[in-house]
RNA sequence: GGGGGAGUGGCGGAACUGGUAGACGCAUGGGACUUAAAAUCCCAGACCCGUAAGGGUGUGAGGGUUCGAUUCCCUCCUUCCCCA
């Protein structure tokens, strides 16, 4: 019998015409059936699709295919991070206009997606460049504005001078820029902020409900946000009604206090030393100080430098005075910019008493009682009593925290309170790719937000593409306009926002993307939010998850919608390695997704990319592991076809089944209930596959020894065939179409309800029962399931091996597992 | 320096709740088919000793708990990621 070969050249785009032609996965909220919402992160569009990309896809189109068979209403869209640099810098070194260069990068992206038979909704799809989309963008904004959510100050900002733009905290990685790794600068700017401070607690305290994300991801975020509990402390100056606030994680250690320190940008620095004969010496430091980046200034291991103001203050809780210095390690962001000097319990804090022969004063005894700040070399930064602290002698210190804080507030020197790591979000950037902030600048009324009605505030076309500055600045037309309050002549704010306000609201877009009166349609949203399934890589653990999370809460508190949380359960996969190292252009390690279909098809690469990891593992790229897949569908492609007649008989129970015929059905019962398990609770695509590749092995040796005409039989091999092709189709779906039609079954084979199997055909005759002496496996044996440890415990004694081990010797121990095994131990 | 992963044949990986280590696939060797090759099909295989039956060793290293540990605990090594 001659068949036609696996030709997914052919094969595949025949379907994917037809798909789109009948609109196959369109999804609407007119369902009877529960929804589900699984979400990959949309992709910047840089025109190149790379493995990653792949590897994403192909996770969550399996996937979502699963959940329709299974019987959901899933929406499934797909979307382009469109705004950002690398169009901009395009428009600088080519000189074309970055609205083409991306909707052409765009189409390219689409059309690979497009021939990776992807199920998306096609019709949801959402570009963030677009007005229709950044509008929104821009009417957030506004909102926040009114409600104090976003704001604009002057700032010690991170700038990157390669990319001529300002940076947020969290895009500044390792002192460099996440983009291009130049090394960051500070500068003082005037910029616009989004309040996130604001939602701290909550972030903080909602990712204890995030059951179904990674661990590792919210270790991540708590650490970013980064809460400590402790206490503001305010230090009077010496001939002065100036108080210096410092915030402390260590109130019990306020009695050892014998220095202040000042952060070089602190406004008091120049306030104390004016006009004594410390200011230049102060001020020049001061400077040179600042011009440091934060990675160095704080490098542990580096020496760390200060100056004394010659200025001094009150310990207010034991009335003594001392030295107020400024040093390089103390930074304006974190706390209050001025940090109190414990050098007896703090370890950086003693080196730089010791370098400025500053007192050490031990206010902690450890164990030996004998610590003494004059000898001692380091530190003592664990617990003990408390020594030399007033009405707290006597104490050990952990317990007395709360009591420090009593009394500090008691007497009106402090307060209880709560600091974090996590900054406000710096949304400005001096680039023309972005959103325009709809802000305008007036002479006479300040700043003026851009009434609601008038937006979008669209990008001009009038701009010139220099790679200094930011363009906008170059367009008349965008920057001369008049002031909404008063009509006299405005200017425009020629920032744009941080291209992660696009990615932290458009998963609430997608529910309607043409929608014009809000971001989204409420009952829309209210319908589909939260994405259930959330899928894409790790480095977005902080960034854009976290951003995304307090946009969710700011939009719910516009009374936008009622949901808390936008992602309820997310899978971080892995990275794409190929010899030993991440895929990428510069390890010059790439294998292009485009050739792999080429070469082998959607289908083939699908499979492969699925099989050889699991999803939230490293995936080591293979081209041999890749020929293997191709194998796999050509060998499934050929016994379908060649046995397709059989599916005309009866399938499975109507006929007389012989022993190999019933164990066949047990082969294809078991799978059913593997493959099922392993994507709907392990999330494990790897071993799902393999399952199926063991059923087809079965079937073909099945095959084999009936011979062509199967007279016994026929229904449990067509059944095997049937449930094979169904439980294939999220993987390889061009394929499990193409051979449903081939067993002439009706359209769409993705419309079909996932196969069920019967909990009786699972359950197996017999069962391998292992026999253990001290430990080692040394007899095996067939029992019934169901044997009581009683039989088992006679069976395993009975065989004659084991007999041999027990002779002279003493049985002292025998445990039974029933259906595993019996454990003898003898002496 | 702090926090969190990971380490299993030649390779990717499996072993889900402490119960037969190495499923499935790749590569390899042997065989069938063929004039020949490709493709396909069949067989073999952790390592060591042994013709074999069988025995011993084995999940980064060392120790512990247990009748039994890839799985739990302690110490250490290597490596990756995040934060400094």
């Amino acid at each position: 019998m001659s068949s036609p070969r696996y030709s997914p050249r052919e094969l595949e785009p025949k379907w994917q015409a037809r798909w789109e032609e009948s609109r196959l996965y369109r999804s609407t909220e007119k369902s009877s059936r529960e929804k589900f919402y699984c979400l990959e992160m949309f992709p910047y569009p840089s025109g190149d699709l790379h493995m990653g990309h792949m590897r994403n896809y192909a996770i969550g189109d399996a996937y979502a295919r699963f959940l329709r068979m299974k019987g959901y209403n899933v929406l499934y869209p797909m979307g382009y991070d469109a705004f950002g640099l690398p169009a901009e810098n395009a428009a600088i070194t080519r000189k074309v206009d970055p609205a083409k260069w991306t909707r052409r990068s765009i189409e390219r992206m689409m059309s690979v997606q497009r021939r990776m038979g992807l199920s998306y909704d096609w019709e949801r799809t959402l570009a963030t460049c677009e007005p229709a989309y950044y509008h929104w963008n821009q009417w957030i904004f506004l909102k926040f504005l009114e409600r104090g959510l976003a704001y604009r100050r002057s700032a010690p900002v991170n700038w990157c001078p390669s990319c001529g733009t300002v940076l947020a905290n969290e895009q500044v990685e390792n002192g460099g820029c996440w983009r291009c790794s130049s090394q960051v600068e500070k500068k003082d700017l005037e910029q616009w902020f989004f309040k996130i401070t604001e939602y701290a607690d909550e972030l903080l305290k909602d990712l204890d409900a995030l059951e179904n994300w990674p661990e590792r991801v919210k270790t991540m975020q708590r650490n970013w946000i980064g809460r400590s509990e402790g206490a503001e402390i305010d230090f009077p100056l010496v001939g002065s009604d100036t108080i210096i606030s410092t915030f402390t994680t260590r109130p019990d250690t306020v009695f050892g206090i014998t220095y202040l320190v000042l952060a070089p940008e602190h406004p008091l620095v120049a306030q104390l030393v004016s006009g004594s004969e410390r200011e230049k010496a102060v001020l020049d430091f001061a400077d040179r100080a600042m011009r440091q980046s934060a990675i160095e200034r704080t490098d542990e291991t580096r020496d760390k430098v200060g100056i004394d103001t010659g200025r001094r203050f009150i310990n207010p809780v034991n009335g003594q005075q001392f030295p107020i210095l400024v040093a390089d390690y103390v930074l304006m962001e974190y706390g209050t910019g001025a940090v109190m000097g414990v050098p007896a319990h703090d370890q950086r804090d003693f080196e730089f008493a010791r370098k400025y022969g500053l007192p050490v004063r031990v206010v902690i005894q450890d164990e030996t009682g004998a610590l003494d700040g004059d000898t001692m070399v380091c530190a003592y930064e664990g617990d003990g009593p408390m020594v030399d602290s007033g009405p707290f002698n006597g104490r050990n210190n952990r317990e007395a925290m709360g009591h420090f804080v009593t009394h500090l507030e008691d007497n009106g020197w402090g307060r209880s309170a709560v600091g974090y790591r996590l900054r406000d979000w710096l949304i400005s950037r001096q680039r023309y790719w972005g959103t325009p902030i709809p802000v305008i600048y007036c002479g006479g009324c300040g700043t003026v937000p851009v009434p609601e009605d008038q937006l979008p505030v669209l990008l001009p076309h009038d701009v010139e593409f220099t790679g200094e500055g930011n363009p906008l600045e170059t367009s008349p037309s965008f920057l001369n306009t008049s002031c909404p309050s008063c009509s006299g002549p405005g200017r425009r704010e020629t920032d744009t926002m941080d291209t992660f306000i696009d990615s932290s609201h458009y998963f609430f877009r997608y529910t309607d993307p043409a929608y014009g009166k809000l971001p989204f349609d409420p009952d829309k949203a209210a319908y589909w939010m939260p994405v259930d399934q959330y899928i894409g890589g790790i480095e977005h653990a902080i960034l854009h998850l976290l951003y995304a999370r307090f946009f969710t809460k700011g939009l719910r508190d516009l009374g936008l919608t009622d949901v808390g949380e936008p992602f309820t359960r997310l899978l971080t996969q892995g990275m794409v390695i190929k010899d030993g190292a991440k895929m990428s252009k510069s390890m010059g390690n790439v294998v292009p997704a485009e050739d792999m279909m080429e070469r082998y098809g959607a289908d083939t690469a699908r499979m492969f990319i699925l099989f050889a990891s699991p999803p939230e593992k490293e995936l080591e790229w293979s081209d041999q592991g890749v020929e293997g897949s191709f194998r796999f569908l050509t060998r499934v492609h050929r016994l379908v076809v060649e046995n397709r007649h059989l599916l005309n008989g009866a399938i499975g129970g109507q006929e007389v089944e012989d022993e190999t015929a019933r164990s066949l059905r047990h082969a294809t019962h078991r799978t059913i209930r593997k493959v099922t398990d392993d994507i709907e609770r392990r999330f494990q695509f790897n071993t799902a596959i393999s399952a199926i590749m063991e059923l087809v092995n079965e079937l073909q040796r099945f095959l084999t020894e009936r011979g062509p005409e199967v007279t016994a039989g026929r229904g449990a091999a067509g059944e095997a065939i049937r449930v094979i092709v169904l439980l294939l189709s999220p993987f390889a779906p061009h394929l499990a179409e193409e051979l449903w039609e081939t067993i002439g079954q009706p359209y769409s084979v993705a419309l079909q309800e996932w196969p069920q199997y019967d909990p009786d055909l699972t359950v197996s005759s017999s069962v391998e029962v292992v026999v253990q002496v001290n430990g080692k496996v040394r007899a095996r044996f067939a029992a019934n399931p169901e044997a009581s440890e009683e039989e088992l415990k006679e069976a395993a004694l009975r065989i004659p091996r084991i007999k041999e081990y027990l002779e002279g010797s003493e049985l002292v121990k025998l445990v039974v597992v029933p259906g595993k095994l019996v454990s003898i131990v003898v002496r």
